[in-house]
DNA sequence: AAGAAATCTTGATTTACATCAAGAAATTAA
DNA sequence: TTAATTTCTTGATGTAAATCAAGATTTCTT
């Protein structure tokens, strides 16, 4: 485990006060693993093995419609925290698969490693409360927009705060993501109000 | 505090061991109130002071959208948590609207109180991850079928698990819910496969 | 119980965005 | 570099659901 690994792992979990408690049993726990361009890391029916956070690289979380259409769920990027996170929790096959867009390198943590977490760190209890209160306050926001916004404002909402790796992958997973199609995000980038 | 009451909190609860501990203080910290059908609890623009448990009635949170219709985020019912979490949490003026759309008996705890508990029972921050967990995970869940599923799919998925409590309130509400108009809902009744 | 208010229904019309199609541009792989 | 592949663009057309409108029904209030 290298010092920049700790350090990515320390920022993930921005929450925890690491300079409490010796947390070198927690840092063993990860390891490292590498995904090629394309390559699905999870797929629809397995049953999510790993929580990871990202080293390098941008993932995508996607559910298939019943026209068998991709429908971008969530992104995950250099510093944040990836996986399938339902399936991953209730050991059940997931109906989403999580895919390597860009060439990816994670840090990953097994579901007993995780869990053990809870029992041998009292402040990581803390910490899942904060972080499930701060994700699901984002997933409600992103729900309004959904629901309350047109196409060209959800465009125009997003990409005034789009994160910088998401601006070098294609742009079929943005327009999925913000429940449109690549025409219609095409034509909203010639600012072609439709 | 009545032993109905008590067993509501308990409930509600459901994660907490109330065996364990002396939570005599902890009941201690709700009081009750009521709202007439229709008057509103918390109203756009307020900060949220409350996080509540329902007694009796349906309350419903929803936004407006730019041409001022109602776009129903939420409901709560006898029995669940009720409440505007984000502006409770982040002490913000919320853009959203608590109402009650039918008489409702409410439990209320202060925000001052729900930051103790967690310091003064530590079990409450296990709580607290768990179900905050299972909010995430259900909110995604409502995300997808809005991605995913046609209006007169969403209604069908939605009145096969529909809770008892929200088939007495009017219809444009689970309309609204379900992310179409009042019209559409009334003819997908009518099983007018639109 | 009667009147008022809110809600629901049904049909006609509109619209935002999807779909289809096909060529252009960019990216990847050899 | 070049061919192959993927992605992006642009126009033409289609459609699910919204909007508009107005009468019918239900629910509240007194």
């Amino acid at each position: 485990m290298h010092s920049a690994d700790i350090e990515l792992i320390q920022n993930a979990f921005g929450l925890i006060d690491f300079t409490k408690d010796d947390y070198s049993e927690f840092y063993e726990m990860w390891s490292e693993c590498e995904f090629k361009r394309g390559e699905t890391i999870t797929d629809l029916g397995q049953v999510e093995r790993s929580f990871y956070i990202v080293k390098k690289g941008v993932q995508v979380v996607y559910i298939l419609d019943k026209n068998g259409n991709q429908k971008v769920i969530g992104f995950s990027f250099d510093g944040s925290f990836s996986g399938i996170y339902d399936s991953y929790l209730h050991k059940k096959p997931t109906k989403y698969t999580l895919s390597s867009v860009t060439p990816s390198k994670l840090l990953r943590l097994t579901y007993e490693d995780y869990s053990s977490l809870f029992d041998k760190y009292p402040s990581f209890d803390r910490w899942g409360r904060l972080a499930h209160q701060e994700l699901l306050i984002g997933r409600v926001n992103r729900e309004i927009e959904l629901i309350t916004l047109s196409a060209n404002e959800r465009f125009e909402k997003f990409m005034a705060r789009c994160p910088e790796p998401l601006k070098t992958i294609p742009q079929k997973y943005l327009a999925s993501y913000l429940n449109m199609t690549p025409e219609t995000f095409s034509r909203l980038r010639k600012n072609v109000k439709i």
